[in-house]
DNA sequence: GTGAAAGCGCTAACAT
DNA sequence: ATGTTAGCGCTTTCAC
């Protein structure tokens, strides 16, 4: 292996390799432009005899363009994201854009760094969880020159094209659907985060339903970290054990739904006959879990899809998607959810 | 905002602005060097109130580094992978490396496609899990010139460093444990995915175990596609329908493990005595279950966290990580297997 | 159909 | 402590 120092090959060596210019070697390497089918054929036999991979770094500089989309998201290890990118990578599958992805452990000081990262490449387009961000965030947003999409959520004001639900709105649209199954003594179980804006919104929502029908929760009950069954099952102890007469427990997600009525299942709680239980999300993993539980579609993977067809609409320039998409939560109307 | 029709500020820009060389500026903008404090100042005002954003695509092309790091996984919608990329994301933020991740889809004509893109950024490192690739990508992987690690199994022959666990072992292990608890007629219940190489080698070892006490499976049923709790449920059901002498059953991973289990309660089996189960990669979230599957931890946060010091060793020249690591997979004992 | 020249926005190396 | 020069590896543009 006594090849050359440099750690790479360039276009250079493959021109040299092959007896063809740079540039045409470069045309071929891009399907662009005329070649005659023998240069093409040399031109391809050396690249890959020889191993050649492009200098993308290079070739995004000279050209200006950035075939990478940025994805920023709060967190992986929550089943809602990895459902949205899943969905965005589909969605730009059969474009040139490719999505690069961040976290910002949903505060908006790292997501802020995160977006100027991820602008430092001069990406092609952005797409960004939630309508909250610093102002600078949102400077750097506005001013990016690239189409911008906030997804999941669409209460607040936008800096570009936006994509999601109205949290607000679930919430509200889950109040009343328990109110009409007749429960009336309702709980709530959610996380402590304040900086998961869109379980806050689906808390206000919920309770301004509530309100509106002159009753308000019986106790609330808040933890931290993440979101599993067994956290879901303490904390529906808890509540039960401080204020038995509750007979519904509305959760912020559906892990500590699962949770909750794992526990009341064990101590042969009727639910939702005497209890009823609510989460949000509808993961469909948890399908086979004794019972259903009723929760409300999160839209993600309609959002993860819009968001990549507007992304690659803008930043490809066909097509023209409309920049402003609410989708409606569906109701799951699981098990946990008595029907009167 | 009749502002410039440039798409983007450049350090020319901040330059004119600051009054200061444009090399004064890269200066302080990088930290590098000395920069009196009123100059450094001046810069970064200037910098600030334009909205400069450095363009990391012409850096990168000047000094040759790339501070991103290629992370390739087969999936995200499988909790292993998740975890491992927030292990190798936190393991690389005391650093300057940054971690882009791509998926295969479990599909190594994709994953070669997916290095490509990743080495032709010229990134300053990669992390790939598995050991099986196209003769193609290992070629890439071996001529890169950056620090390659393989993460996940390490059953088979790494083209550079390798950190993970042996899944044969693992199946051997877990075999044996089962056969010490009196167990003898096993069945497995598992993905029908070729692809997916780490459960083919659990099986295999799983095999062997039985192989050398005399015994075989009873039965084998297989699924394709996502695995939840539903799949598990019924396949459970099928087993035991069509080989209800089956006192075990082994799961290829815990999701249909547990949905096996609920399938049982609910069913009035007894388990563990009269059934046992068990499951692999010890998934915490699934705490909280009626009964604890048992499993057998994959070790994931220790290899992602360790194949991100590898990574960051050799692409910063600092340290230095031994460059292979075999973690020993931990039986997870839960109740779903006697105790004897 | 093919090639030559210029330059993308930065940084390394060397002045001063 | 600050500035000047050259050039990273490609693509654009224009000439042939």
């Amino acid at each position: 292996m006594a090849e050359d120092d440099k750690s790479h090959l360039t276009l250079r060596d493959v021109s040299e390799a092959s007896g063809v210019s740079e540039m045409t070697v470069s045309r071929v390497l891009r399907n662009r432009g005329d070649v005659s089918a023998k240069t093409r054929a040399r031109v391809l036999e050396a690249a890959r005899r020889l191993g050649y991979v492009p200098n993308k770094i290079a070739g995004a500089l000279a050209s200006n363009r950035v075939n990478l989309v940025g994805v920023v998201i709060p967190s992986l290890s929550n089943f809602v994201f990895p459902d949205v990118l899943t969905e965005i990578s589909r969605g730009l599958e059969e474009t040139p854009l490719q999505p690069v992805f961040g976290t910002s452990h949903y505060d908006l000081e790292i997501e802020e760094k995160v977006i100027y990262e991820m602008l430092s490449w001069r990406p092609s387009g952005l797409i960004v969880a939630g309508l909250e961000h610093t102002d600078a965030a949102r400077a750097m947003m506005r001013n990016c020159g690239v189409p911008v999409v906030e997804i999941m959520d669409v209460d607040g004001s936008p800096v570009d094209a936006n994509v999601g639900i109205s949290h607000r709105r679930a919430g509200r649209d889950m109040a009343r659907t328990i109110l009409a199954a007749g429960y009336r003594r309702i709980a709530y179980m959610g996380t402590v985060k304040a900086e998961d804006y869109r379980a806050a919104k689906r808390l206000e929502g919920f309770e301004q339903a509530l309100a509106e029908a002159g009753i308000r929760f019986e106790m609330r009950e808040h933890y931290a970290g993440g979101s599993d069954f067994r956290k879901g099952r303490e904390m529906a102890e808890a509540v039960l054990a401080r204020a038995p007469e509750v007979d519904f427990i509305y959760c912020s997600n559906d892990m500590i739904g699962a949770g909750a009525m794992l526990h009341c299942l064990e101590a042969g709680i009727d639910v939702p006959g005497r209890l009823g239980l609510a989460g949000f999300n509808g993961i469909d993993l948890l399908e086979g879990l004794p019972r259903r539980l009723t929760s409300m579609d999160a839209c993600r993977a309609e959002i993860g899809a819009a968001a990549a067809r507007i992304v690659a609409a803008r930043a490809l320039g066909e097509g023209d998607e409309p920049q402003r998409i609410e989708f409606a939560p569906r109701l799951i109307h699981g098990e946990t959810l008595r029907s009167r």
